[in-house]
DNA sequence: TAGATTGTTAATCGATTAACAATC
DNA sequence: TAGATTGTTAATCGATTAACAATC
């Protein structure tokens, strides 16, 4: 008897994460394009400009739909609109930083958020000293209102820039508010229910690793 | 005739770069457990600390030799000798940060840095508000003296914060210099030669990224 | 010795690269 | 039409998972 080898039905066409990681960097250059009064532009340009080839970008582009014309090229105007689409960004989350140190206030002043269209709608902490503060037209809340404030504002996505030792507990906070998604830049691991969406930004591994390849290339 | 399949000769054996990105995952989860009086560690324990499965985690620690002992697990404060060891942590780099902003003030007030074994010895800004502070204990100094500051205190690797319109032009100015590495984060690609090890770290694929899965989530 | 756990090889899975037909 | 460039399928490459022999 020969077993017949298990198929996934109706397969899940799940898009890589490699692609979706992508998918901010066309966004960006395709604006940038954009600005230069370009119209048309090809996966050979693209590419060329990010350093990505050009079949990895139509291969990416393309799990999501046919955006292009064959033997022209991409309309510059119309694959951004797709691709922020795509990305969710037309949907102007409200999102909020909690932990006002110094990696929170350079967070709260990032304007690469604003033109990707988020909105800064919160800032919390738990220091009396940094409560009431404004920091980029935005006050300093008292973290004890996180809650009623993330449903007041109907906010989506929880920025943690707490010391580590805080950080799960503020997770947990956010969690309990009905958060979305969270953008944790504590270097600890976190649990959120499989509801929640969770991605780390772990800035030590960046260091790290330059730190690796010198080391281990003979100069 | 048939065609031989051509063989690279002596496998050049490089580890993956998902290897190497987790190491510091490692090197930080050993030092906690050395915090808390563990002598020996088990891959299925600091798997469970880090969300990793154990296999993973012996397949990648295996690759750099045999760290372990079998039946027992891993001696903590070897382990994390030698984890350091191959990330060059051990080497004390001396670094330097580029623009000022909030940004650069946040990353040049990061514990973790310091706590990796990285010697943060020259802030550089080209704004004349800004040169002469004081940040985290180091002065700012004027960015005309990158060359000459970088030569003589021995800088191997430079953080680029400046505007993404800078970024290139610093990265030239460091690379002439002599710098090994590049730790970039300006949203823009910028080249260096092969010689320079470069990591970009580009914070707004973190946001876009949970706004794709956000989006793409029946809730 | 028996139980535990590593290190390593083989199998599977996933992502990139190459090739090319379709078509503007 | 001829040239250019996409979208898609097949081939390759790389990384993870599974299995298990080695051995503490």
């Amino acid at each position: 008897m020969k077993t017949e080898k298990t198929v996934k039905t109706a397969a899940p066409l799940k898009t890589s994460k490699a692609t979706i990681d992508r998918l901010p960097l066309y966004f960006r250059t395709l604006r940038l394009a954009q600005d230069e009064g370009i119209d048309i532009i090809s996966s050979e340009e693209l590419g060329r400009r990010l350093g990505i080839t050009p079949e990895q970008i139509r291969k990416d582009l393309a799990s999501f739909g046919q955006f292009g014309k064959k033997g022209v090229g991409y309309y510059v105007n119309e694959l951004k609109r797709n691709v922020g689409e795509i990305l969710g960004l037309n949907r102007h989350w409200n999102i909020a930083i909690v932990g006002i140190g110094h990696l929170g206030v350079a967070l709260a002043n990032f304007q690469n958020f604003v033109s990707l269209g988020f909105n800064l709608v919160a800032l919390f902490d738990q220091d009396p000293n940094v409560i009431g503060n404004r920091v980029n037209h935005v006050k300093v809340e008292d973290i004890k209102e996180l809650s009623r404030i993330v449903q007041e504002r109907h906010i989506q996505i929880g920025i943690i820039a707490v010391p580590a030792a805080f950080a799960q507990e503020v997770a947990d906070q956010l969690v309990a508010a009905g958060l979305k998604g969270i953008w944790n830049f504590a270097p600890v691991k976190i649990s959120v229910p499989p509801t929640t969406k969770l991605v780390n930004e772990d800035l030590s591994i960046g260091l790290s690793s330059l730190s690796y390849h010198i080391t281990h290339t003979d100069s």
